[in-house]
DNA sequence: CTGAAAGCGCTTACAG
DNA sequence: CTGAAAGCGCTTACAG
């Protein structure tokens, strides 16, 4: 008899794989489930049978059998934040593998207790905080007292009682800032990210650190306050340009600020990078989106994003089990892309 | 024995409300599900027992017994994408309220076939197709050879045999110029998108309408082609402002350019918007993420993601019942958003 | 380290 | 109009 006309195209089962690999489907479902007590060889030969029929377990079964559905919640403060494709794009993805639903929520900082509120009786299990909630005391605080647990993302200084997951802004910083040594650069501005956001004062540890490595004294007037938003590094820029001994290279510490300062440069007739160097921080879809592109730290967002989720997960699971969770900071590489608009400085 | 730690805590089942109403657990489904063959009381009867219990029905069980879990692929070509995060918010938010399943896929038109075979491999029963992706007809071709239903989002012109949801991008252009020539500007300078994007040649029809309705003559020099990116912007802008008789204003058509036509401006000393005026398309987050911030057309992608997946699942539920499937337009309403880019012409 | 059995909560297909 | 049986695809708990 013919399967119904409502019912869907069977897709693949364990079953299918562990036919194809010669085992149990219990086998299967632990090979899929990273559980520890399976041969290598049979783990392999699973793996195998899973990508040459290319399957991919059905959620609604694992939710349904396993041991409760997993939660999570993202908030985000803004819709439009150029960083928002790609966190999103890396929470998806691991939570498809691990089987865990995400549930995204926009979330102002002002009106953060009702928002925690809100999750604690929507049953979230836990949540991830990008920037600039990830570094908003109302919202970890209001999570806190709803004993909801947390992963911050990109922040400079987490709270040591929350997870966490972060490249190291002050070495990022201190790379970008020898790299501009390295090219010949003496007469460095920076531009200083919103007071607020933790990683600000990172950054410009690192930019001072790699000063210092090399013994050029920080000058004041080659340090401006910005807000992280492009206006704000327009007026930074400005600022820096207008100096009797102008800097040759300006690093700002997102790449807002940094198209800012190349859109300044350029106002002022001069060529970046020919005339005066400029890179950012972040890597964000604006880094690419300018002209000439920026040279600049990579935050690898997406896989901070997995690895948040992963994190966030386990803690869940171990108070699920009983254990006492652990916060666990976690630390991801940077990487210094060049693009376009760094080169040697002018000469005189 | 008790339940094992690690399970959630049991919810109700639908014996829980059998057991109440005084029925089998198979007359709450058909009430649930609101079948048509249930006597009235008995009806009542289950209906009163789902609200003394407070019974939600688990999803996951549902999908798994049911006609099948819809499962949506969203393919995007670039991670990176001004666009994505609101693509996503939308499409997550429609597919959580409507329990379906959405996969999120990259794709290069290049490796279309690939794709596309790997989806209907794995079970997608729909895919949704933003920009660029289209508009390359290698991979709606793929897809319609897989006899997978698609639908376009924010094409131009899409195809008339797979569903679409789009803005009049025509009529959005039209308003703009109609905007433009309210201020004042009579010199209108348009810069064109890719080629291969079909809404490009749109946006220009748009723009002709606008002018030739208060009699202005196109003019072939003040149509310049660009090619969407910030680069092609930047040119573009440059030698429109190099003519001899430069424009009072110029319409780029999508904000990437509009943001690089900022910057050639102010690059030959001119000041937006008081000695020209830019204006954009699309309220990318780049309109907000440059200074001053740009006039534009707003394309509520969010909520056009939103329909796109509501029209995927209909067609989807109209095959698997083996009805035909008609392809659908829908036409969303676009708004023109003024920020500070635009301005009266400069007095001579 | 691996597998056979039972069951998650619901719906389908059939029988009355 | 209603119900008893089987099964969706997976995981848990147990046994070896």
């Amino acid at each position: 008899m013919p399967r119904s006309a409502g019912r869907q195209k069977s897709a693949l089962t364990i079953h299918d794989v562990a036919r194809h690999a010669g085992v149990s489907p219990m086998t299967v479902s632990r090979v899929i489930n990273g559980e520890k007590n399976v041969r290598d060889a049979t783990r392999e030969a699973v793996n195998a049978a899973i990508r040459d029929l290319n399957y991919q377990p059905n959620p609604a079964a694992r939710s349904l059998a396993g041991a409760g559905l997993i939660r999570i919640g993202l908030l985000h403060s803004n819709a439009r934040s150029v960083h928002l494709g790609e966190l999103l794009i890396g929470c998806l993805d691991q939570c498809s593998r691990s089987n865990i639903q995400l549930i995204v929520e926009q979330c102002d900082a002002a009106h953060a207790e009702a928002v925690a509120a809100q999750l604690a009786n929507s049953a979230i299990d836990g949540v991830i905080l990008p920037p600039p909630l990830c570094d908003a005391p109302e919202v970890t605080r209001a999570l806190a007292a709803s004993q909801i647990p947390v992963v911050v993302v990109a922040a400079g200084r987490p709270p040591a009682d929350v997870s966490a997951v972060r490249i190291d802004d002050v070495q990022a910083a201190h790379e970008m800032t020898r790299h501009l040594v390295g090219l010949g650069h003496r007469r460095i501005g920076f531009i200083k990210g919103h007071p607020d956001q933790t990683a600000s004062g990172q950054r410009l540890d690192g930019y001072l650190a790699g000063l210092s490595e090399v013994g050029v004294a920080a000058e004041q007037s080659l340090i401006q306050q910005g807000d992280s938003t492009y206006r704000s590094g327009l007026d930074a820029a400005a600022r820096l340009l207008a100096l009797a001994e102008p800097p040759t290279a300006i690093f700002a510490s997102n790449d807002d600020m940094a198209a800012a300062a190349v859109a300044a440069a350029q106002r002022r007739g001069l060529d970046v990078p020919r005339d005066v160097t400029v890179v950012g921080y972040g890597d964000s879809t604006l880094a690419t989106a300018t002209w000439p592109e920026l040279t600049t730290i990579r935050q690898p967002i997406g896989d901070m994003s997995r690895e948040a989720v992963t994190l966030l997960a386990n803690e869940i699971r171990a108070r699920r089990s009983g254990d006492e969770a652990h916060p666990r900071h976690a630390l991801q590489a940077f990487a210094l892309i060049r693009r376009g608009s760094d080169g040697p400085p002018k000469p005189p």
